[in-house]
DNA sequence: CAGTGGTCTAGACCACTCA
DNA sequence: GAGTGGTCTAGACCACTGT
């Protein structure tokens, strides 16, 4: 392995460099090991923290994982995870009598399993009151937190906010939902979802994120809030998906009108 | 400032903490700056490195910013940008007489600015010619890239792909594309966009781009790659845009269909 | 057990900002 | 020029992994 030839102002770049062209010329492939620490910093002259912070930069940029007392890894490319606006298509579900999680995990040949995580009345946070024309000061609405796994790892961690007032005294309340899931219960209030908006940004993950999703260091999350709007046109749910985003994409597909 | 009580394990977890907690109590407000790292050191007892490595974990998770010479700063709330399905409206372009990214500007008083940084011959990347149709190993295709400035800080940096027998011996090829922007020059040839998709993944940037885009670290980006499709279901062009998340949000509004 | 990454110490010099 | 973050050194101990 070529380490040698890289110029540049600072060390810890050097290595970061030498290391980085190693990869992107396929001399280390995904899954491979990294020299160690210690190995680096004597090859190139420095104190181990400055290998430490070259291998720090790599982890940022997502070329690179560490794992405790094994190594530190090329990262592996994964397979991707597909979302969205099909997956509010009642055709598909329909077609194949699957949700579009559990579609989703079909096509991947992966385990699908949903953990309801909690099922409470609370306030709603600004952002989702606002949406869902729900007050923001006082427990008006239902909340459901669920986390989605494929083969037992964490996929997404999703939280669903409905109005109190369409969600007591139903299956809303309970982990199982019934037939159709929450759409269904929510259609025999009389709210059958004709749009949807999902607003969509990324971020690094909270604390608590990364723990919930088992993340590793330097991968974003993608952040869906969705609003369902009935035939009305008036909101009556609002779900908030969190996704890693190292294995997450979604899709929209839409019509462009001409007039 | 109170920066005591906090207890746990790691010295640099319990200094994180502590910041966090008076950021996230509004003790600390946006655009307020931190103790210096040789202050946390002192009040902690410990090491600088170790207050660096706190103030390292606060940038990651995004939450404020380090200023050489001046110190680290609370992260302000940036105003958002979003874009989604109506950045393709004709509807829009014919009221307003703006592109999207210009109404997006005005509406937030910003004064927008595009730069064509270059516009070639090239083989397109595998992703763009599966989604083109265009050959993956000759320079079937043209290429545009465009660098987008709101009050000259860069916005997105938008990468266009059209098959060069639609381009060649068209405006396409210059940087001005006259009336109607490059879909009027592709309509003129034939294409009229009837569907739009739009791929969307995040994920940290490289090297080059946190540089043209002038990323802070710990900011990843949103990449959405758009396909065209024409009146017969045929693609004509695909983009690549790279938003900085901190700065950007996407929307889709879209109708759920019944059956 | 040896080797790995994770964290920490106690210094040092540099580049930048601001009064 | 004083204070700040950016980087580096040369050690140390710990927790985890594999043989």
């Amino acid at each position: 392995m070529n380490l040698d030839p890289v110029e540049g102002q600072l060390p810890s770049r050097r290595i970061a460099d030498a290391v980085r062209s190693l990869i992107t010329a396929g001399e280390l492939a995904p899954g491979d090991k990294l020299p160690s620490e210690r190995e680096l910093a004597r090859r190139f002259g420095t104190a181990r923290n400055t290998a430490r912070e070259a291998i720090r930069l790599l982890t940022e940029e997502g070329l690179v994982t560490a794992q405790h007392g094994r190594g530190v890894f090329v990262r592996e490319k994964q397979r991707m995870f597909r979302w969205g606006n099909e997956r509010y298509s009642r055709r598909t579900y329909r077609e194949t009598g699957l949700t579009p999680f559990r579609l989703e995990m079909a096509r991947q040949n992966k385990n699908p399993r949903v953990e309801v995580t909690s099922i409470d009345q609370v306030t709603p946070p600004f952002d989702v009151a606002e949406r869902l024309n729900a007050s923001p000061e006082e427990p008006s609405v239902l909340r459901r937190c669920n986390t989605y796994y494929a083969d037992e790892e964490p996929i997404q961690v999703v939280t669903t906010y409905i109005r109190w007032a369409d969600a007591e005294d139903t299956l809303l309340l309970q982990p199982k939902t019934g037939p159709g899931g929450i759409y269904g219960r929510l259609e025999e209030r009389g709210h059958t979802m004709t749009t949807g908006q999902d607003e969509i940004i990324a971020r690094m993950a909270s604390h608590q994120e990364a723990q919930t999703l088992d993340l590793p260091p330097g991968v974003p999350v993608l952040e869906v809030l969705h609003t369902s709007l009935d035939q009305d046109g008036e909101p009556f749910e609002v779900s908030r998906f969190v996704h890693r985003a190292d294995r997450a994409g979604l899709v929209y597909t839409f019509p462009v009108e001409d007039r």
